[in-house]
RNA sequence: GGAGAGAUGCUCGAGUGGUUGAUGAGGCACGCCUGGAAAGCGUGUGUACCUCUAAAGGGUACCGCGGGUUCGAAUCCCGCUUUCUCCGCCA
């Protein structure tokens, strides 16, 4: 969340900030600032009523030990008075302070000034493209047909399990899985990121911690039994890490990565575009984590954009990079590029790794800090980016590489499937 | 799941009701010493909020978390979390 303090020295950077990114209950500011003076008026009375009692404490065991108990009575008689004076004001401070943050932990983080006006997919502005989208004759399949002819993923044996949005992959299918997170991960730990093998479930605090809550309650499962929820991206376990840590400047940047299995309710959405691979329940993914200063988060950036189009090319797949607009970004982030890569037989374009700065807003809300020689400490900037989502990277892969013979692996994956066809 | 013992600052470790934000040791930083270093000596070493603000200063809170008792709690009481040991169960 953004801080009080910065809401209260930039009211109206916020206020265009916030009307960028297509948020218009702009009444929630000034009521954040309004419980904020309360909350300081408040503890600014009872911080004074506070000191008067401690003194008293103190001369009353003066006064006993000198056996004036007389003197001593009056005194505790005061601490009374003031004690019971002090529960209004700690009332007024306690429900000023829990609303204050109610108020905040709805308020979006603001864009970045070279973040594109716009409201829609369509404001978004392609930075730059790269590979070459494969000529498809006629009878190209979708990868769901390729999924089948193959017999590598089966969307119905998922559905009998558990239910639609849970496919179970088989034979050269899993394997491929399994070979897209080694090489990732592979790549990630040569670009210097340390492999973190995370929970799954995360308890509610954590969720709190990088945004998920309360913000996208419904799109986590919840297990209720221990409200836990299960992750919806490794960017959660392993951003939470360093929730309530400081750091040491000589420390930064930290590079995490991790792989783990996705879990999303995608409540809402159905229909055409979610067929096959496009969009499940529960899939696979390998996450970059960055935790930078201020003042080299935007180098660190670019830094995981460059990373993560390396992936894109070493699987040869036609891609772009989307730097999305304002009203398209995620709630938390200050900046967004999204990769895409396009999938030959669906025509389509598919969103695979969203790489963001979330600047201080969620290190506000985890108290990410670190400290430098000048000894103050100061919140992180966060960032994170897939990299890479598993299931439409494998849609791209099957209907790109579609020949008469079979499936053909890209060179630099088949170290890790052990074959170079899907036959 | 049952029983018992713990949880204190960067680390270790004192502290069972009264100037204890907290003894001591280690670590770290700075200074002295040195040709340089080590050793030695000295000094310093948390966070948040409020107030004031150029800075300094002052105040409040924090000894796992949340309540309670008391004029006063790291210290007493209750609940929770968590770690360890033993038993049970188990991939």
């Amino acid at each position: 969340m953004l801080t009080i303090k910065y809401i209260s020295d930039n009211k109206e950077l916020v206020l265009a900030g916030l009307a960028k990114k297509g948020f218009k209950n702009f009444a929630l500011v000034d009521a954040a600032l309004e419980l904020d003076a309360t909350r300081r008026n408040a503890q600014a009375k009872l911080d004074a009523a506070l000191a008067e009692l401690n003194q008293l404490s103190k001369s009353i065991g003066q006064l006993m030990k000198e056996g004036k108990k007389e003197e001593a009575d009056v005194a505790r008689q005061r601490t009374t008075e003031i004690k019971e004076s002090n529960k209004e004001l700690e009332s007024t401070m306690k429900s000023a302070e829990t609303g204050l943050i109610d108020i905040l932990v709805q308020i979006p983080n603001l864009p970045h000034a070279s973040v594109p006006q716009g409201m829609r997919a369509e404001d978004n502005v392609v930075e730059r493209m790269g590979g070459v989208i494969p000529e498809m004759s006629e009878e190209a399949l979708p990868h769901w047909e390729l999924a089948k002819k193959y017999d590598i993923i089966d969307f119905e044996l998922g559905v009998k399990i558990t239910g639609a949005g849970f496919p179970v992959y088989k034979g050269k299918g899993a394997r491929l899985q399994r070979a897209l997170i080694g090489f990732f991960l592979d790549n990630a730990r040569e670009a210097g990121y340390l492999e973190i093998q995370p929970p799954y479930m995360v308890n509610a605090t954590s969720g709190y911690g990088t945004g998920q809550l309360p913000d996208k309650e419904d799109q986590m499962y919840h297990a209720t039994l221990d409200d836990f929820y299960l992750i919806p991206t490794a960017e959660v376990p392993v951003t939470n890490i360093y929730r309530d840590v400081i750091l040491n400047e000589k420390d930064l940047p930290i590079k995490n990565t991790a792989y783990s299995a996705c879990f999303r309710r995608e409540a809402g959405s159905y229909g055409k575009d979610v067929r096959g691979l496009n969009r499940l329940h529960q899939f696979d993914k390998v996450e970059i984590v960055r935790i930078d200063t201020p003042e080299h988060s935007y180098e660190s950036l670019k830094e995981m954009v460059d990373y993560v189009q390396t992936l894109v090319d070493k699987l040869e797949l036609p891609w772009r990079i989307l730097r999305l607009c304002g009203g398209d970004m995620s709630f938390t982030s200050a900046i967004t590029f999204d990769f895409e890569v396009f999938s030959a037989a669906q025509k389509r374009w598919l969103e695979v790794s969203s790489v963001s700065n979330f600047e201080s807003y969620q290190a506000n809300r985890l108290k990410c800090r670190y400290k430098g020689e000048s000894g103050k400490p100061q919140l992180c900037h966060t960032l994170n980016g897939s990299a890479l989502a598993l299931p439409r990277i494998v849609a791209a892969l099957l209907e790109n590489n579609q020949t008469p013979e079979g499936i053909r692996i890209p060179k630099a994956l088949v170290p890790y499937t052990g074959f170079d066809m899907i036959k």
